[in-house]
DNA sequence: AGGCCTACTTACCTCCAGGTGAGTACCTGA
DNA sequence: TCAGGTACTCACCTGGAGGTAAGTAGGCCT
């Protein structure tokens, strides 16, 4: 997965797509925020569980960069950030619908477990 | 990107289709054996310039575990191995077109260049 | 005889994605 | 007074993805 800046020169539509979508994280990011509408900063935290400060952190900037999130600062104290999805983010993830549906039916296939959260946030496996 | 087996647990579809797709050249691979239907082992490797023999073997391993491509040997000499999708290759392939829409429409936005291929298959940059 | 084709396998190495844990600056509530 | 919440930043470390290069075994071409 490449956190680090590609944006090019891709093989096709696919490369590119997934140049954008790489990273541990990114594609859950896109469906909190979808799910979510605008979220801020620990809320996005808390809806991953396991990610770290640091990778979110990163994660954001990236799609912030590729034109995909939008962050919004309130100068307040103490500090509120909020963060929601562009125009290109919201069919970049109209984009995953299918591939997601298409991972659903493979998990119900191979009959994976899916992680589950309880009230508290801990990670259950 | 996870060439490691995960197999689960999932946090959702997208997560479960992306832990099969990442590695990366596997998408270009998905692209190549939807374009030419069945390809043999060296034919695969002039079609994506820059794999190296082992990532390619590797990839085209865990896509078998995957249930994504066929492996068909020719018990033949020289030896002659042919390569196709399974039925879940060439729906997930599927999955991906909005995907891969969504990309080239990104290289446009952004004006990326796009690898080309010349004859000798030397890659042009 | 020597090089190239087929489809791999193996060992070794590098680099970076991602994790860990601490620090920052300010405010609130117990 | 001190823990805890806000949203970060920074330094350090590890594991593994992916690259490089050589080896294998049989046959064909020159």
């Amino acid at each position: 997965m490449a956190t680090s800046a590609r944006r090019g020169p891709y093989f096709c539509g696919i490369d590119a797509a997934m140049d954008v979508v790489a990273g541990k994280w990114k594609s859950l990011i896109l469906w909190e925020l979808h799910n979510h509408g605008t979220r801020r900063f620990a809320e996005l935290r808390r809806g991953l569980p396991g990610v770290s400060e640091k990778m979110l952190i990163q994660h954001l900037r990236e799609m912030e960069e590729d034109g995909l999130v939008h962050r919004e600062v309130h100068r307040e104290v103490p500090p509120k950030v909020e963060y929601s999805l562009t125009e290109h983010g919201v069919s970049l993830n109209a984009a995953l619908a299918s591939l997601g549906k298409w991972g659903t039916e493979r998990i119900r296939r191979i009959g994976a477990e899916k992680v589950s959260v309880d009230v508290a946030g801990a990670v259950l496996r």
